[in-house]
DNA sequence: TGTACATCAGTGAACGCGCGTTCACTGATGTAC
DNA sequence: TGTACATCAGTGAACGCGCGTTCACTGATGTAC
């Protein structure tokens, strides 16, 4: 019998085209990602790619997708219940950066919308649900129910929370904290100027 | 006598190419940007950048330098010296925002990290003028000078205003904003949106 | 002021690279009867 | 249960493309004397 890995049909290219991908994405960055390089990683015929994602875009659209909903999921897990509102805002913000920190070109090939198709259903799906985490969150805090029409405050609020700890993990991805880092006593990293950030905020909130 | 065009020695091809690079920016975008097309815009044969910027993390670089410096001066613009702090902070964010929304590839190539070289002592100069709009109008409403060494509560005060308008730029550049957007009731567009921001943020500070 | 010469800036052809895409093909799988 | 056949998934060679880089070259400019 043949060993799988000889066999003339994968059986599970898709799911390992997305494996070698993300394998891609920590070892190259985003430039690394191509149809070629994927196929190569997973030991297969570079044209075997186009049967299951059709160009590159839908490849990338469907990891993005797979990242997404892990984004989601580790904004949640800080979370607990009994949580009062101001603390589950703290454990997701807390988590969308950690998450970007651990995966960071993943994180920036999921918002980095020119190499992406947002046409893709499952990436419409994905981003609703991990966007839906933040504006529960702040629905509860303001003690509202979410609905489909916002307030402006509703939409304000969600919109500073989001593009706080969007802001933070971009620049700090990029490089762009270390200098500001730089000028801080010894011993005051990027996870307390987050939170330090974080009180800044809330003692105003 | 020869025309300018047809002079073997261009005479100004340094500044020629950084024109064209950022027309063929406008006209398609950050990938577009190779040294060929830029050569090529400029009307000279593709070899002769090499001379003037090495390679084209060279080239991008004393773009994106060029663009700090006039991205500096777009935050200071809306700032009126009689101006209370508060009122300071809110135009140097409207300004980063505005900033970016008008110059969007320019905004883009200036925070990615990837496709510039950063030791290039014209893109540290640059980078350091803007960052300093920013934390010099947070020591001024703080009523403290600016020293070399920050405090963490300077620092984090910093991080939040960089963090909130960068983030919002960025969402708003990549399409991230428009779910959010269509949720309001027409006629609210991003620039209510983000004064609703700055509202809800001055309000609780 | 003139002349010789070094240096500089731009040319154009050539090279190798990796990419996406196409194509005829083949081996494997599933289904109708 | 077997067989024929359609469909599907993967192969491997080929194509054209644009890229950065190299190289010998040439025209223009600047400088020493």
């Amino acid at each position: 019998m043949r060993r799988r890995s000889e066999r003339y049909h994968h059986g599970s290219l898709r799911k390992a085209l997305l494996e070698a991908a993300e394998r891609i994405l920590e070892r190259d960055g985003i430039g690394g990602l191509t149809l070629r390089a994927a196929a190569r990683q997973a030991g297969v015929s570079h044209a075997a790619p186009k049967n299951h994602f059709g160009d590159v875009a839908g490849l990338l659209s469907e990891l993005a997708a797979a990242g997404f909903a892990r984004f989601a999921a580790a904004m949640r897990t800080g979370i607990r219940d009994d949580d009062p509102p101001d603390r589950r805002m703290a454990a997701i913000g807390s988590g969308y950066v950690a998450f970007a920190r651990a995966h960071p070109d993943l994180f920036l090939l999921m918002f980095r919308s020119e190499r992406l198709d947002m046409n893709r259903p499952a990436l419409r799906v994905a981003t609703d649900e991990a966007a839906r985490v933040l504006s529960e969150a702040v629905a509860a805090r303001r003690g509202e129910a979410v609905d489909a029409v916002l307030t402006l405050p509703q939409a304000a609020e969600i919109a500073v929370a989001w593009s706080l700890v969007h802001g933070f993990a971009m620049l700090l991805l990029d490089g762009r904290l270390k200098p500001l880092l730089s000028r801080l006593p010894a011993g005051v990293d990027a996870d307390a100027l987050l939170a330090a950030a974080f009180r800044a905020i809330r003692r105003t909130a």
